[in-house]
DNA sequence: GAGTTTCACTGAACCGGATCAGCGGGACCG
DNA sequence: CGGTCCCGCTGATCCGGTTCAGTGAAACTC
């Protein structure tokens, strides 16, 4: 019952525990004869490191740490945090990595859990999501100087290495798309306002607006959860100036905003054109299919596992910028009424 | 830089490490005046206990497991695990226990990590989700002696506690509410066969349709997503025999029918009749809102993870049934054409 | 053939806590 | 006033790996 040790090996093959210990992890110093013996025998009984031990002994954790902070009802709908862990997950299972996941209330309880990852020696490092703009966890990280890498603009990073992508790029193609149907009067659905990259569309989309000649138009910012798409919708579409086109931050919000112009009796895209953000399949399965931009969510996570486990190796790294998000046309982008 | 030990502790407050360890534990051996020093010290300099030490002396790993078997692509859209994960973390979060999280591809993959986290002694358990009928992953729970609590009909789990709750009910709940509405001829598009609380539900469906006296309908499988749901609906609906409801086995299938049958110019709920499963945002975003059975997801994931740290501490224990899904009758259900 | 190098391996220290036997000293008892 | 008990603490050992200095023997060198 109990695990077997290098020493129940040591003693089965007749030599020490430092033998066996060079024979297994492949280092010099050990005849290919015994290696091979004691490679049958830690086979043969089932021998697996212990893990503690080998911490002990100033290996790192084997594991990496993802906090994620957003509240739990709505953490459920968003596709983006499964498909960044799969994504992460990826990169990791080759190495035999582990991953440590908690769902956080706030930064406050989120910075406290990397207190204690890191005290313990529980994780290596951690991947950031969602920044704010100066967001505390930054300077906590560095100071701390615990490897972590961000996802997200390099601008809300300081001087941890980012991995993102250019929002600003992709709300222009948006906004050039929509413009090239004839709209003139865009709107946007945004997210919470303190996320870095909702900053970041809210320039883009100002920027962009100008640049194509169409009308000024201010964001509505959410907390991403259908219900305040709802809302948000159902406010500018009762407006006295109804935007011919509306462009939200993820999926939820923009299939909200659907249901909501369908429940007003306007037809999409025939009256109202919508633009989705983060591609999922949600999108493709309700009618019509949304436009969104779409960008590769898992490859993301891998490269910002990757990055992270060389920055845990001791390896300096800098930031890598991904693919930025491509514009998707399907059903409900049309030329306005 | 370097993180503090006990031994730096000692030092400082001039006592052995022995002491150290006593006071910190709350155990007894030391005076109230030492351990209120020594209290003062480590929080001073920032003392948290090493994982490693710690587990090398005994102690459990202070983690538990959750290993995922699903395509990624899926994974990210079904809101089930993020509710479970969320309703785990709450008892964990509590207790300082961390979770570690895998996605596998396949049950040997899947076997394969619970193999090595038991014997890296990474975990202190683990809780099995998705389970098949006979599925390979209780007997090597079982043989391994690895904690381990179900989350799914104790009928798969072997002799293993699992937390349940009554799907017969649920989806006589559901057929009783479609029979009274005036339905008799309902569909139903299940998951894949192969699940264990698939094949409860399909024997439900069923023996309630003979019980209400409905016609014989055989279950459509798919594999849970939006694809396989739009094309079993297609199918459905074009049969010679069209349902006047269907009954899905998630909501992304639903959803999938949903606008299949719009697409096919029928009237939801006036032309055809749509139950969802598991509650999500999604359902009450869409137009109707879909009707579907309800459960505490996060409830049942609290519950289970309390189970297995009970278990992991040696006690015995029993599974638990939790509250069955309730009928949550939306938009989506109306009398047939 | 003596000296040097290389090889294969041993024994012990070490990591940071937990735990236990033991010890000095004060309090209490008869 | 001597004996016993308990309190508060020390010092050592243990957990299971890693690592390093050292060792004996064989192989090589001149």
């Amino acid at each position: 019952m109990k695990r077997p040790t290098i020493a129940d090996i040591a003693r089965r093959a007749g030599v020490s525990k430092g033998a066996v210990s060079y024979a297994l992890n492949g280092r010099p110093g050990v005849s290919e004869e015994t290696r091979a013996r004691i490679h049958a025998i830690a086979q043969e009984i089932g021998w697996r490191p212990n893990l503690a031990a080998r911490l002990l002994s100033g290996a790192g954790a084997g594991a990496i740490g993802l906090v994620v902070c957003r509240p739990a009802r709505f953490l459920g709908v968003e596709p983006f945090f499964m498909e960044l862990i799969s994504g992460i997950e990826g990169e990791l299972a080759a190495r035999s990595y582990a991953l440590m996941l908690q769902v956080a209330a706030g930064h406050e309880d989120e910075i406290a859990v990397y207190r204690r990852w890191w005290g313990e020696g529980r994780v290596d490092g951690v991947i950031l999501v969602d920044l704010h703009t100066n967001d505390p966890r930054v300077p906590v990280m560095e100071k701390l100087g615990m490897p972590a890498v961000v996802i997200g603009h390099p601008s809300a990073a300081g001087s941890l290495p980012a991995v993102w992508s250019d929002e600003a790029a992709a709300m222009r193609e948006v906004l050039e798309h929509l413009a090239a149907l004839g709209h003139r009067r865009v709107a946007r659905v945004a997210g919470p306002a303190a996320l870095a990259h909702t900053a970041i569309r809210d320039a883009a989309f100002v920027e962009s607006l100008a640049a194509l000649g169409l009308e000024e138009a201010p964001a509505a910012h959410t907390d991403h959860t259908g219900e305040q798409g709802a809302r948000a919708t159902r406010r500018l579409l009762s407006s006295r100036s109804r935007p011919t086109a509306i462009v939200y931050d993820n999926d939820v919000t923009a299939l909200a905003g659907l249901s909501v112009a369908q429940e007003m009796g306007l037809r999409v895209p025939a009256g109202l054109s919508v633009v989705a953000w983060d591609d999922s399949p949600l999108c493709q399965v309700v009618r019509p299919p949304l436009t969104t931009t779409a960008r590769d969510i898992p490859a993301s996570g891998a490269r910002a596992a990757q990055l992270l486990l060389r920055m845990a190796a001791g390896e300096q790294v800098t930031g890598v910028e991904d693919a930025a998000a491509r514009l998707r046309p399907r059903g409900s982008t049309a030329p306005p009424p």
